[in-house]
RNA sequence: GGUCGACUAGCUCAAUGGCAGAGCAACUGACUCUUAAUCAGUGGGUUGAGGGUUCAAGUCCCUCGUCGAUCACCA
C-alpha cells in the first residue's frame, strides 16, 4: 500500500474536490493543435504579415505539464512544458470567469498535465503567450515533481534553482529526472540518434541486421563471466549472452556476407563508471574483409555518427577536444609498448622472458600468467592512458585472442586492433580465424591455460566448430560498446548518465515490493 | 572486494557537542501584464538505519545500508 506524505495528501484531497465539482482528473481523451514551439513559430510568422487593423491571429490548443504558476488575483500566468519546450499561459477572469480561474489557482499544481485553448498574444514584456479562453485538466499529479525553477538573467543566461541533482535519486527515479531536466531528455535523444545513425551507416554499406539468441546453452565470444538462468520445462541450464560473435559468424558460414546486430550483452562482473551488467553492443562481420578494411569502416562509421549527432566530427569530452575525422592514428602494439616502456615484446617470445624484461624495468607485473596477459598489463597500465585522440592499436598477442587470425609468418601475433579514445577502449576487432582445425586447437589451449581459473574458462562450442568445418569465408569482425560511444559523443563521464535505467542495488522500496 | 567522501523538510542546501534553520515547493489571505512575481501569515523533521560515549549528539565512536570518487577486477 502506497504511503503518502503531507504534500501528497493535500493533492489527493484536491482530486476529491475536483470530482465533487464535476471535473474528472484523469479524462480519457486529449486534444492539441500545436506544440509549444509550433504555436510560437506560427505566431511569429503571423506577426510579420500583420498590419494596422489586421492583427496577427493564431488560435491554438496546447497540451503539456504545468511547470510554474504566478497568480495575481484576477490574472494568472503559468508556464507549461511539452516535448518541444516551454510556453507561457495567460488566464484572466474576463475570459474564463471567476470560478474556473479559482479552480486553476487552488486545485491545479506544478506537475499536472493540462490542455489549454486560446489565442496567441504577446505580453507587455514581449513574451509570446497563449491567452487562454478555456482549459482542461488532463492528468493530476499526486506526488510533487522535484521543484526546480529557471531564472533568466539580464544577459539571457538561464540559472536553474533547486534542480534535481541528487545522483542516486536521478538514477532511481529517472522519470522524475527526465520530467524536470530537459538536458537529460536531450542526452537520450542523442543516444537514439547515435544508434539510428550506426544502423543507417551499416544498412548503407550492405550489411544485414539480424537477431541472434540472448539465451544461449553455451556462452562465448568474449572472456567474461555470464549470468545463468534455467528453463524449467526443458530442464536446461542457459546463459545470457556475453557476446554475439559466435552466432554472427555462423551466419557467414550460411553465405550471409555482411551481418550486424545491435543489442544487449550481459556480463556478471563489477559495476563501475564504465561498466554496467547489461550494456548495448554493436557487432558486425564482413566477408572478404580483413582488419585493415574494418579499421576504415570503423573510423568512417564513428565519424558519421558524430557528424549526425553533433554536426561535426569533433567533440569536447571532459574538457579535451577529440577529433574523430578519419583517418585515425594507427599504432602497432609492439611499437606503442616500446615507446612508453622501452620494452620490446618481440624480443621476449614467452611469458618467462617477458616477465623478466618487465621486472628489469622495475614494474610490478602479475605473476604466474601468460605472455598475452603480461602484454595486456603493459598496455592497460602504461599505453592506454596516453591514447586520447582516436587510435587503432593493432597486432595483439595470439594467446589472449583465441578467435583472431595470426599474421602470416608471425604465429605469436594476430591481426587484431582495439580502438582507443580518451584513454579507454571503445571497440575491438580482428581478422577472424576461419581455419576450423586451428580454432579447435585454440579452444583446447584456452581450456588448458585457464584450468586454474575456472570462472574465466571458455566453454568449447562444438556447434560453432561444426559450422566452421563447413567452410567460413575470410572475414573481418568488429565489436563496440554503444554506451561508451554515447558517453564520448554526449560528454558524459559515467555510463549511468547514458543509460535510462542503470543497474542499481535494490533500495528499501523495491525490496518491499518483492515476494518472498 | 579495498580506501576515501556524502546521506538533514517534497527539491537545493545551512547549523563550535548546547532550542534543527533558509530559499523554492505547500497551505491561508491580498493583488488585472507576471516571469525564481511580490507582500503578510501558517504548517512541514525518527537529521539513511541500529547501537555506544556524554548532563546534552545532526555533530564524537562502532556496526550496517545506499550513492559517489578512486583502486582492484574486467579482451
Amino acid at each position: 500500500m502506497t504511503e503518502f506524505n503531507s504534500l501528497e495528501k493535500i493533492r489527493l484531497e484536491k482530486i476529491s474536490e475536483l470530482r465533487d465539482a464535476g471535473i474528472e482528473p484523469y479524462p480519457t481523451r486529449a486534444k492539441r493543435t500545436h506544440t509549444a514551439a509550433q504555436a510560437i513559430a506560427e505566431f511569429e510568422a503571423a506577426e510579420k504579415n500583420a498590419s494596422e487593423g489586421n492583427p496577427a491571429v493564431v488560435n491554438a490548443t496546447l497540451a503539456g505539464r504545468i511547470r510554474a504558476t504566478r497568480s495575481m488575483g484576477k490574472l494568472t500566468f503559468a508556464h507549461i512544458e511539452d516535448g518541444s519546450g516551454k510556453i507561457q499561459l495567460f488566464l484572466r477572469v474576463n475570459e474564463i470567469g471567476q470560478e474556473r480561474l479559482s479552480i486553476f489557482d487552488r486545485l491545479l499544481d506544478i506537475g499536472d498535465f493540462i490542455q489549454a485553448e486560446g489565442v496567441m498574444m504577446r505580453t507587455r514584456t514581449g513574451e509570446i503567450t497563449l491567452h487562454v479562453h478555456d482549459y482542461t485538466l488532463l492528468a493530476k499529479a499526486v506526488s510533487p515533481l522535484p521543484a526546480s525553477k529557471d531564472e533568466t538573467l539580464a544577459d539571457g543566461t538561464v540559472v536553474r534553482h533547486a534542480a534535481l541533482e541528487g545522483q542516486e535519486l536521478r538514477a532511481r527515479q529517472r522519470y522524475a529526472d527526465l520530467a524536470v531536466n530537459p538536458a537529460v531528455r536531450e542526452t537520450f535523444r542523442k543516444r537514439a540518434k547515435i544508434v539510428s545513425s550506426l544502423r543507417r551507416f551499416l544498412d548503407d554499406h550492405d550489411f544485414l541486421e539480424v537477431e541472434t539468441p540472448i539465451l544461449q546453452p553455451i556462452y562465448g565470444g568474449a572472456n567474461a563471466k555470464p549470468f545463468t538462468t534455467y528453463h524449467n520445462q526443458l530442464k536446461q541450464q542457459l546463459y545470457l549472452r556475453i557476446s554475439f560473435e559466435l552466432y554472427l559468424k555462423r551466419l557467414l558460414v550460411g553465405n550471409l556476407e555482411r551481418v550486424y546486430e545491435i543489442g544487449r550483452d550481459f556480463r556478471n562482473e563489477g559495476v563501475s563508471y564504465k561498466h554496467n551488467p547489461e550494456f548495448t553492443q554493436l557487432e558486425f562481420y564482413a566477408a572478404y574483409a580483413d582488419y585493415l578494411k574494418v579499421m576504415e569502416l570503423t573510423e568512417e562509421m564513428v565519424a558519421f555518427a558524430c557528424q549526425e549527432v553533433n554536426g561535426t566530427t569533433r567533440v569536447m569530452y571532459q574538457g579535451q577536444e577529440i577529433d574523430f575525422t578519419p583517418p585515425w592514428r594507427r599504432l602497432e602494439m609492439r611499437q606503442g609498448i616500446l615507446d612508453v616502456t622501452g620494452i620490446d615484446i618481440s624480443a621476449a617470445p614467452d611469458a618467462e622472458s617477458l616477465a623478466k624484461a618487465i621486472l628489469a624495468k622495475g614494474y610490478n607485473p602479475p605473476v604466474n600468467t601468460t605472455r598475452g596477459k603480461l602484454i595486456d598489463y603493459l598496455v592497460g597500465e602504461y599505453l592506454e592512458p596516453t591514447l586520447i585522440q582516436p587510435t587503432f592499436l593493432y597486432n595483439y598477442p595470439r594467446d589472449i585472442s583465441p578467435l583472431a587470425k595470426s599474421i602470416p609468418g608471425d604465429p605469436l601475433t594476430v591481426e587484431r586492433f582495439e580502438g582507443y579514445v580518451a584513454g579507454f577502449e571503445l571497440c575491438n576487432a580482428f581478422t577472424e580465424l576461419n581455419d576450423p582445425l586451428d580454432q579447435e586447437e585454440r579452444f583446447l589451449q584456452m581450456g588448458r591455460d585457464y584450468t586454474a581459473d575456472e570462472e574465466e574458462h571458455n566453454l568449447l562450442d562444438e556447434d560453432y566448430l561444426r559450422a566452421m568445418y563447413y567452410g567460413m569465408p575470410p572475414n573481418g569482425g568488429f565489436g563496440m560498446g554503444v554506451d561508451r560511444l554515447t558517453m564520448l559523443l554526449t560528454d558524459k563521464h559515467s555510463i549511468r548518465e547514458v543509460l535510462l535505467f542503470p543497474h542499481l542495488r535494490s533500495d528499501e522500496q523495491t525490496q518491499e515490493g518483492g515476494e518472498i
